[in-house]
DNA sequence: TTGACACCCATGAAAACCCATGATATCCCA
DNA sequence: TGGGATATCATGGGTTTTCATGGGTGTCAA
């Protein structure tokens, strides 16, 4: 496997600790790590590889150095990242500032995005997604009339439309 | 054979497992899996391989991070989705929320799209079919009276519409 | 000394794996 | 070409392994 797909729903115990579903350790290599940060749209945290953190500071740092754009972009993603390291059994343990963030109290939800994955509080993220889902009804046409690239494209789940 | 065709009935047992068509699963590599999510639109369950879902996550992670649309997208076809892998003996777990969203109870059909497949249970696919045989019906009998237009073109009742 | 944190182990449930069987389709040879 | 042998496939059931989760212990630093 190499994306991060599903949405898995684990508990928060006592210590903070919470098990990091096992599709998603597999891809995280070893030693088994990750960046996380608040979102700055919503409320769930932001979940980044090495690899795809490094090159967003590539991308942070082409800005113009010193310009508010860096600065404050800096400030979102890196001040506020966490690097969380996965134990023997697979946990990590959510700093508490990030989890008042989300909202996570006793469950927390981990959601596949693809390259990254985001964690939640698993209500807040229901909403979310349906949200999402009918926003997504809404800009169906807006999608299709989209110039491609080549390869499989966002329409090709629309078999059956 | 390239592509995903014809309609297979298999049953589904008390654990949920279903025998993936012999068919299918000759498409789909080695390791044999494949992702699977509830359609936007209809009562299936679409299923996608690896590599189509990986340029997907490319068409997707192309947009801007972080970025509405970004996020939307991404929530609606990876948190939604489950990888299933195939057994030894060629069958899949299909996951409750899934054959909740479908209405399987006994029965599976495996229905061939091209360069995906869906799930359905038999008898609402049989009703979606029966009704996309009409509307095809109708839209060849548009198509014959205005030969030359914008509407819709013979392609589109391909895609199960 | 008291948290915070990194390990270690135990356990129940769920998923993955292995084997057996009957039915159907395919092949082979007279 | 007919019919038996063989292979493929869908299906049922049992067993092993994985995984999430709870709790304990030791270590280091404030």
């Amino acid at each position: 496997m190499t994306i991060f797909v599903g949405t898995h729903v684990n508990k928060v115990d006592r210590k903070g600790r919470v098990s990091v579903p096992a599709d998603f350790r597999a891809l995280l290599g070893t030693p088994a790590n990750f960046f996380a940060f608040p979102s700055f749209v919503h409320h769930g945290i932001e979940c980044l590889t090495g690899s795809i953190m490094d090159s967003l500071s590539e991308t942070v740092h082409g800005l113009d150095l010193f310009s508010d754009e860096q600065d404050n972009l800096a400030d979102l993603i890196f001040a506020s990242s966490y690097t969380l390291g996965i134990d023997g059994d697979g946990r990590v343990v959510l700093p508490a500032s990030l989890r008042i963030h989300a909202g996570i109290e006793g469950q927390s939800a981990f959601v596949g995005k693809g390259k990254t994955f985001q964690i939640w509080e698993p209500l807040d993220h229901d909403q979310f997604q349906t949200q999402a889902r009918e926003r997504a009804r809404a800009d169906r046409l807006a999608l299709r009339q989209r110039p491609q690239g080549s390869g499989p494209t966002p329409d090709a789940m629309e078999n059956g439309t």
